[in-house]
DNA sequence: TCTCGTAACGGGCATATACCCGCAACCCAT
DNA sequence: ATGGGTTGCGGGTATATGCCCGTTACGAGA
């Protein structure tokens, strides 16, 4: 075989890394998904649902339910927008204090990959993937 | 920031490709986790949950679900091992049928990536991924 | 041979993710 | 102001994935 497939191979060690950097975030009470859409709803809170999707590139459907459990967490809360049609969605003081309390964490992960693979292959990775 | 978090990076990039893998693979009616699950089996059926699974580096559950779809569809096939708690899988003459039509699909993916990227940056970022 | 530890499943539970449908709110042009 | 196209959601449906628990089958040692 020439090049072996590259999705395979991506999800795999996508698989793999959600895996490790949930294990890493575990300890404030989310995943990596969760801890990652927060972060991004930091960014732009309040925000609608189909800004944040569009912003994660995710499917409105799925901010929208991926959001709901975060609620039922008390981690973000759920708004009217003037558009009456939108749901608007803001981090609690407790989802805030998660994003803190995990930041250290997620720098720790970050750091040790750093350590295992050098700062200029993750950069070139992450640039990679990017163009993918 | 230095270098962005590449777990995030990976499953976003990992979501694209499964996107763009799904709709390359559509016409035979599979989507890329079952493709790619067949082709594994493809290569030691007959094979049990387990063993899949160790290879596939998936939760054996995970395996099991998955496979009964597949059965549900006629792809494979599920009997029962010397050992009777083996649940052995093999892949119907639809099935194979599947992978063959499904094979140049996969090719035509495979080649309109690498004419996107080059065969050596392909290359490249598969052995990374694999590193992780 | 009987027992106990181990291995293989199946099912339950929870999340992530996407697509589709229908409803309600909005907005623009007539 | 009203009718029609557009936009934002929620819910339904389906797959992928992992973890845990209970059951059953095996196998090795007493």
């Amino acid at each position: 075989m020439s090049v072996p497939c590259i999705c395979t191979t991506l999800r795999s060690a996508s698989r793999r890394m959600i895996a490790f950097y949930d294990e890493t975030i575990a300890p404030v009470g989310v995943n990596i998904a969760q801890f990652s859409l927060m972060r991004s709803i930091a960014r732009v809170e309040p925000v609608t649902l189909t800004a944040l999707g569009r912003r994660v590139e995710l499917d409105r459907s799925t901010v929208g339910r991926n959001v709901r459990v975060l609620e039922k967490m008390g981690l973000v809360e759920l708004g009217r927008g003037e558009d009456q049609r939108e749901a608007t969605v803001t981090l609690t003081e407790a989802g805030h204090k998660v994003l803190e309390d995990g930041a250290p964490l997620w720098d720790g992960a970050q750091k040790s990959l750093e350590d295992r693979l050098g700062v200029e292959f993750m950069r070139q990775l992450h640039t990679a993937l990017d163009s993918l």
